[in-house]
This record gives C-alpha cells, structure tokens and sequence, in this order.
DNA sequence: ATTGAGTCCTGAAGGC
DNA sequence: TGCCTTCAGGACTCAA
C-alpha cells in the first residue's frame, strides 16, 4: 500500500505514542507474514524502550534502548493502529477487538496498544543491530531519499547515468531513488512532462551532469513528496493513518487511477493514458509526457 | 549486469 | 445472489 509519503504519515503518528514507552507485551496472531518472526521476536522486544521512532525509504525503525532496531515494511496493505491512551490532545481510539488480519499487538507501558493489520501479509518485521543498520541487507544497496537534502539533480545523474531501462522503472527502482512507489512516479513524471517509456540515461548528458529535464525531474519529484506528505499521504482503499485520519492526497492525482480521463494540464488536449510496464500500471498523458 | 515474469496473499470491483 | 476474472500502493527470487 504504502509509498514513502504515507510511511511517514504512519511514522509522525506513531511517534508521539510510541517514543520514550516501553514495551510490556508482544502478541503475535501468527508465526509469519511475508517472512516468519525471528526467533524470540516477541521475547527480544518485551521490556524495550522506544528511544526513536524513524524512516528509511519504506521502512518504519523503532530504535530500541538494547541497541537494537525494530524494522517494519508495510508492504501493500499494512497500517498501524492505536488504541487506548495517548498524549493529551490527540485522537482518542475508541478500546478495540482484535479484527480479522490483527497480526502484531504491541502493549506499551500506559496499556496504549499498537497494533499491526495486513489482509495480504506482504509486510514483515524484523530486528537488527542498530550500529550495523546501514550494512544491513535492506539497507544497503537503497538509493536516494527523495526529499530536499536528500537528493539533488546531481546525485540523480549520477545514479541514472548509462541506464537503459525506461524511466518509469528505474524510478521505481529502490537503488535508485529508495522511497517512491507506482503512484508518485507517475505523478513526478508527469510533471516533469518525461514520458515513462523514455530510456532512463538520455536524461544524463555526456558529461555526467544533469540536463535541465533532469533538474526539473528531481524538483517534481521533491515537491510531489513534501506535497504528499503535507496531505497525509493518499488514502486509497484502506489505507488510514496512525490516528484514523485518511490522507487527502489522492484528490490531486494528476494521473495515477485517471485513464481516458483529459490531461489536467491546461493547454494540452491529451488523454490519460494506462500502459503495463514491468507488470505494473503507468498512467500517463501521450501528448505532453515526451 | 539487467530485466521481465512469477510469486507471496486477501479483498474489492466489475461482468455475466 | 453468486461465481468468475482482474487488479491492487511492494519487492523478493529466479531464469534469460
């Protein structure tokens, strides 16, 4: 389900709940998700303190005061929920059942609970040495953050340079840019006006230096993130916030969900158009996208 | 080295 | 109403 933008909706809701809390119960629903639970998962994590509650990529990282992190990917239909109490002034869930696909419940020390649902079971939660973290195999290959200071039309040339691999996949690409999803690239591609099936290194010039496609590319690509954070991210389907809030994002899809709607540039005539490329929908518009 | 296909899993939506 | 197919925000493994 979620791109960069709704993990760290996720993320900015669970922090306030979860930072500086121990962990007094761990219950698991089942013995696996994508993967199984690593041995004495529940165990490891009962009696933790949270110190920190971060982001890489798509990767919610809960630091914990044994010098471990707790890592969570919430594949396509993972959310999060909290229930119990919170910190004054902020949303108040009402005490819940264990509903169908609850898989992980994490009983902090004020009896708030977090609790993990995934219908699809494509997420999966681990542990890991926090001083090794960035060594790590899910860690260590990812690619730029797609946020200001995280990237820039120089970095991106870097990494795009000699690809032949259309656009649209070397964006999707998590070594290339770690963080973007179906949705974001179709809409930063399309402002940028770069069509998807475009080779990835014609937008490199022969110097290594970004051309100004490029520089527009990366800009669209930082702007449609911040943008998409600021809205809490976009909630299709069932994806809810931390809090129960829904994003408001996808109600500023340029494209993504829009085929054989008209382009929302205004002085082009294009419509939406939805190809399959590496199996995966692209929504774009023909005649301005080039 | 890269890339496309298949794979995991459930649920929603649409056609008949 | 129900049964069937298709599709879905991710990303790993494998074959070519």
């Amino acid at each position: 389900m979620p791109e960069l933008p709704e993990v760290e909706t996720v993320r900015r809701g669970l922090a306030p709940v979860m930072e500086g809390r121990r962990i007094e119960a761990v219950h698991l629903a089942r013995a696996d998700l994508r993967f199984p639970f690593p041995d004495d998962f529940a165990a490891r994590l009962t009696g933790r303190r949270i110190e920190s509650l971060g982001r890489r990529a798509k990767y919610l990282l809960g630091a914990l005061d044994d010098g471990t992190t707790l890592i969570a990917h919430l594949g396509m239909s993972g959310a999060f929920r909290v229930e119990g109490h919170m910190p004054p002034g902020q949303f108040v869930y009402p005490k819940g059942k264990i509903a169908a696909h609850d898989h992980v419940t994490l009983t902090l020390s004020d009896t708030a609970r977090i609790i993990y649902n995934d219908p699809r079971r494509f997420g999966f939660m681990t542990l890991a040495d926090t001083a090794l973290l960035d060594q790590h195999p899910y860690f260590a290959h990812l690619g730029l953050e797609p946020v200001a200071g995280g990237m820039t039309a120089t970095s991106l040339a870097k990494a795009l340079t000699g690809k032949k691999t259309p656009l649209k996949a070397a964006l999707l690409d998590q070594r290339v840019i770690a963080g973007l999803g179906n949705i974001y690239v179709c809409e930063a591609m399309w402002r940028a006006r770069l069509s998807p099936r475009r080779l990835a290194g014609t937008l490199v010039r022969r110097d290594g230096r970004p051309t100004a496609r490029l520089t527009t590319l990366a800009s669209a690509i930082i702007t449609v993130i911040e943008e998409a954070i600021a809205a809490g991210g976009s909630s299709l389907r069932d994806y809810v916030a931390a809090d129960g809030s829904l994003g408001r994002f996808q109600h500023t899809f340029a494209v993504y969900g829009r085929e054989e709607e008209p382009c929302r540039r205004p002085e082009c005539s294009g419509i939406v158009a939805r190809i399959v490329q590496g199996g995966r929908s692209t929504f774009f518009c023909p005649v301005c996208q080039r």
